[in-house]
Order: C-alpha cells, then sequence, then structure tokens
DNA sequence: CCCCGTATCAAACGAACGTTTGAAGGATAG
DNA sequence: CTATCCTTCAAACGTTCGTTTGATACGGGG
C-alpha cells in the first residue's frame, strides 16, 4: 500500500520543502522528513545521496520554473518601449506570488526561500547564485536602464531592500486567508498591484 | 588566567548572539558557543539553565534597551503636534540602526533578530510579542492617525511589510562597508535618511 | 581555622543526528 | 525459471547534540 500517488522521489521532496520552511534546514531532520512522506529513512540518501543534496533538489524543484517564468516576462517588458518600471516590477513579483498562491506547497517553498535569504550561509548563497543569480542581474539591468538618474551604488541597495522586502512579503502571504467573497484571482491581483506600486515608491523616491 | 574582561556570563552572550547570527538557532551547538568564549560546556547550563534560555537572555540584553530608546523617540514624537511620518519612522528606524552599526556584537544581533523574523518559531515569536510587542503596538498606533486615509487592514500589511524590509536592511548593514571618506555619523545619517525616505514612500503610495 | 556558597572543570549520560550496510522485494528481459 | 536491476527495508554505524554529575578550586564570614 504506497501512502500517495506521488513517487517516494516526490513524497520526500515535498515533506522536505514544508518542514524546511517550518523548522529551517538545520532544525528538520531528515527522520521527521522522511516519517512525514512515509518512505525509509535510507530512501533519501539512495535518491538524493544526501542532506545537503536534498535542500539543493527542493530548490531546484521550484526555481527552476519560477526562473523561467520570470525571465519570460521580462523579456516582454523589453520587448515593450513603452514599458514602465511597474511592468518590470510586475514581471518580478507576479511569477513569485503566483507560486506562493498555489496550492501544492508554494507557500511553504516561498517561506524557505525567505529563510535561505536571512541565512547567511555561504554554500546555500553560491547555489543559489551560481544557478538562478543570472536573472536576477537581467532584472538589475533593465531597472538600472528604467532608473538612470539614480547612482548604481544606490540602485543596489534599494533593490536589495525591494527583493528582501518583497520575499518576506509574498513568504508570508500564502499563510494569510483572503477576505471572504473576494475570488482568488481577485485577491492576487489585489495584492499584486500594492506590491508593484508600494515597490515602485520606494524605487523611485527622490 | 582569564580569557577576557568581561565575565563567564557576558562571554557567552557575546558568543551566542555571533554564532547564532551565523549558523541560526538551531545550527549552533553549545561546543560551538562555549569553545568561542573560552568557557567550560557546563557553564551555559549552569548560568542560564538551558539553551533555549540562553537564547532567551541574548535577545533581553538587546532588546530592553533598543525598545527603551524606540519608545522614547516615539514619546517625543507624540508630544510634538507639528511631527510627520518621517519623524515617526525616524524613531523606530534610528535606534537599531545605531545598534546595528556599533562596534560590540550589534550588528550579529540584528541578523540574529532579522533569523528570528523569518522564522515561523511558535515559541520564539511569543517570547518576543509578550515581551517586546507593546512598543511595536505603540508605533502602529501613531502610523495608524499619521495615515488615517488608509484602510486598518491596508495599514497593517504595509507595516508588515516596512518593518521587515528594516529589520532584513539594517540586519545586512552591519556587513557592509562605507564608502572611504565619509566619517561613521555622516554614514549612519546618509543611511537614516534613505531608509526614512524608502519606508515613506511605500507608506504613503496612493 | 573551618565552613559554605559560588564557580569551574573533566567526564559521562542518553538521545538524536546523517549516513552506510546487507538483505529482501518486485518488476522486467532473456 | 533465472538473472538482473532498481527500490525498499530494518538495523546498525560513528558522531554530535543538550544536559547532568561529582569532584575540585576559590574566597570571604563565623
Amino acid at each position: 500500500m504506497s501512502a500517495s500517488q506521488f513517487s517516494t522521489k516526490q513524497r520526500i521532496l515535498g515533506a522536505a520543502e514544508a518542514l524546511f520552511a517550518q523548522h529551517g534546514f538545520a532544525g528538520a531532520s531528515l527522520r521527521q522528513v522522511t516519517s512525514a512522506a512515509n518512505v525509509n529513512l535510507a530512501a533519501v540518501n539512495y535518491h538524493f545521496g544526501s542532506k545537503d543534496n536534498l535542500i539543493e533538489a527542493v530548490f531546484r524543484r521550484r526555481l527552476d520554473a519560477l526562473n523561467a517564468r520570470r525571465h519570460a516576462a521580462l523579456a516582454k517588458v523589453e520587448a515593450n518601449p513603452a514599458a514602465t518600471l511597474e511592468d518590470a516590477l510586475d514581471a518580478f513579483i507576479r511569477p513569485a506570488l503566483e507560486l506562493a498562491l498555489d496550492r501544492h506547497g508554494g507557500a511553504a517553498f516561498m517561506r524557505m526561500l525567505a529563510r535561505a535569504y536571512a541565512e547567511h550561509d555561504e554554500r546555500l548563497r553560491r547555489f543559489l547564485s551560481d544557478n538562478y543569480g543570472h536573472v536576477l542581474r537581467e532584472f538589475a539591468v533593465v531597472f538600472h536602464r528604467m532608473l538612470a538618474h539614480l547612482a548604481k551604488e544606490e540602485l543596489y541597495w534599494r533593490l536589495d531592500i525591494v527583493a528582501g522586502a518583497l520575499t518576506y512579503t509574498m513568504a508570508d502571504f500564502g499563510l494569510i486567508k483572503r477576505r471572504a467573497g473576494t475570488s482568488e484571482t481577485a485577491h492576487r491581483e489585489y495584492t499584486i498591484e500594492h506590491l508593484v506600486r508600494f515597490a515602485a515608491a520606494g524605487l523611485r523616491a527622490a
């Protein structure tokens, strides 16, 4: 009798995502993970090799898609000569918020991402920068063009604040229940709009 | 021969602060802490009772002063009828940034605080809310008065973004080297001014 | 002087950790 | 049926964890 329709690998990834989000990478043990996933303890090392590799696999499963969608959205912005700062921010925010609001563990993943943001673990930072940093750098170039009046140094630390604030906020959004009577899409559009406006105001501030 | 001019208790608190900031609460072991503090392993449980109590003591040592200074600064704002939103934000930001920029472990503490912000650990959240939540609620009241046009719900989640963004940013600021030739106070004032403007723009955004 | 409370120490406790092992299934191909 | 490969399993590996213990040193007050 299998405990779920998903494969052992997928069940491990799902359970790990939820537990890493809740207790952190060091705080969640492989025994907790395999117990929640209803698989044998040895399955983690069999399928992933080590706990560190499992952590990377959890990131990879979501970030490949998230990064691709952010990249595609940004490409559309760059193709449009009339695109505004708000459009670029939308390209950054929308894919992440859709992920945070989906029902298949996306919220847990965003909380895990926010945790990784707060951690200054060298190995994890290098992994994320090496594999997913190029899209962030593409965004930086576009923001630099749209905010040409800002000194490079000033722009970079504003982007740092904005990226941190957005990641932190979106991580918590999966937990907040939306107001009764509003549809899922209305809630999402409302949130995106406000996040974009909030971020744009901060980036443009004189 | 003592390894430092400070007492065993103080050396433990200092080492714990630095290691918790770097590796997290679960990730930093008492053996790392006591080794860095040059004290015996048993000293932690002798002076603090448990690792959890040590964590709380590390918070208490800094937060008592930080909260008091924020409270005092806010009281001055409330006493001034002409005070602006920027003044209130200054009252929130300045004490924390001064802590983050001081040379006696303040930077490590702010990184630790940002970590606690990202963690959703129930015990830690309750401890912080019970002991230090009242000042944050005072700020919320003032912001509510200064931004009366915003719906309560809207205000609260904007404050949530701002508090998170500021905490994250200030946590990283202790790590950033200031531009050559600028004085410590000039650097601080520059940073505070920009953080205040950034936060005010986000809070006021139409 | 002895006593007593405080502090430090090396050593050990049981529990939990990540990882490895070797045997047992279970499906598929020859 | 046998052989092979992939997967799962219980059990154990050595290590490290937070915590506890009992001995030892120290330092005034009676």
